[in-house]
DNA sequence: TCAAATTCGAAATACCATTTCGAATTTAAG
DNA sequence: CTTAAATTCGAAATGGTATTTCGAATTTGA
């Protein structure tokens, strides 16, 4: 009574029951945490037995981790997309902090589900595969980065007083750990801090392009030149 | 053969005890993180019975809890003594944003246990307990921070179009955000990033700074002499 | 000296991840 | 169609861990 769909092969059977895995595995982590989903309910909730399932992931990390690396991937096309066509670096940089704050309005459980993964994970990861997930995403985001910092030095839309090797790693990491903390605090920071998540976000973000920006790109130069508000507000 | 001590009293017995589980547990706690220390590590290492310590602390999280609140307390003290004496609002913040950068130089396990603990629990956390932490610390943490961003606005070190009931919170949970994630990731930054965490954090804090500060304030003067203001906010 | 509080020791309970194994079912291949 | 290999099932077993229970021993306060 088990087997009603007709595999055509063992292999595009295996490959289904698998994504059945994932799909139970991914709803019941982004609903409750990886924490509290027990093995018993992934296995329920695919329709499987245990023994099965061991047979296709060897533990809970294993199927966390698979799930992750599919998330970050599929992030990872989207940012691109939003990031192409930007006319110069700060577009770049506004693109993607844009593309942050999207996801963390519109994902907000997914997010949540990146942040418990790196807070579980991350101190016994073993560096190699931290670097596969990376270059998964992208080959070679050192020189993505730095690229980007010395092209909008050149073209004027970021300060001179940058540091190519380190300005965009420093500005990367916090806005992942903003959004993060965000994402897992969820509706309590607005009790601790009286502000909707998603305002919180955006101000942060705001200060940040502020601190990033050429001073002449959106105030004064010298004492009169034409000055010109930073408006960003009441949007 | 256990009471070597001789405790006057019961009270005084029991508060003796009660420190014994604690110290036990913090060095655990941020030798190997909450997850991978168990109860019998902790009642061995602070020479009790598991039955006596389920006296005294009712869970493990009922003892990481307790790890927390005191350690956020302690913390609360010294950042005090840090910006007391600051001259004006952006001194303020720079002295916290140093303070911030010191811890996580060094008290980097510290700064771990922190992120471990928000990972764990911030899911479940019931509103009032965050509150009355938060409260131990700062009884009035809104009003300080918009009174904060106000009178800098006013002295003319920081932009005029901050936004007082929300900027101040950004950046506290950018900052908070992305040094316990320098924590987690520890050494693995360096891998991911190829700068140690300390120059990345520092970098950071720079520019989140820039972001803040009033574009002709680069140089301020210390006293709070009454210069008029060219208010252009509206509202 | 006695009653209450505390601790000990050891075993018991409960939950969960993971494994084992033999029987049943499905597939691939001759 | 037949059969061997692969897969799944079902159910029970194993092992680790948190937490509890309980009676005996010890310590404290009066």
């Amino acid at each position: 009574m088990q087997k009603k769909a007709k595999a055509r092969t063992y292999h595009a059977h295996r490959e289904r029951q698998r994504r059945r895995i994932l799909d139970a595995a991914q709803s019941l982590f982004i609903e409750q945490g990886i924490e509290r989903v027990t093995m018993a309910e992934i296995t329920l909730s695919s329709g499987l037995q245990p023994s099965t399932m061991y047979q296709y992931f060897s533990s809970k990390d294993d199927i966390a981790w698979e799930l992750i690396s599919e998330l970050l991937a599929a992030t990872a096309t989207r940012v691109k997309q939003r990031i192409e066509g930007a006319p110069n670096a700060l577009a770049v940089i506004t693109a993607f902090l844009e593309f942050m704050a999207d996801e963390l309005s519109g994902n907000q459980a997914a997010v949540r589900f990146l942040a418990e993964f790196d807070a579980r994970y991350a101190h016994d990861w073993p560096v190699e595969r931290l670097l596969t997930l990376e270059s998964q995403i992208d080959p070679q985001p050192f020189r993505f980065f730095t690229d980007l910092i010395r092209s909008g030095i050149a073209d004027g839309s970021l300060r001179a007083d940058l540091d190519p090797e380190l300005t965009m790693h420093a500005v990367m990491n916090a806005v992942i750990g903003a959004q993060r903390r965000l994402a897992s605090l969820g509706r309590k920071v607005e009790v601790e801090y009286g502000q909707p998540v998603d305002r919180l976000f955006r101000e942060t973000l705001r200060i940040l392009l502020l601190g990033l920006r050429a001073p002449e790109a959106s105030t004064i130069k010298s004492s009169n030149t034409r000055k010109r508000t930073a408006r960003k507000r009441s949007s």
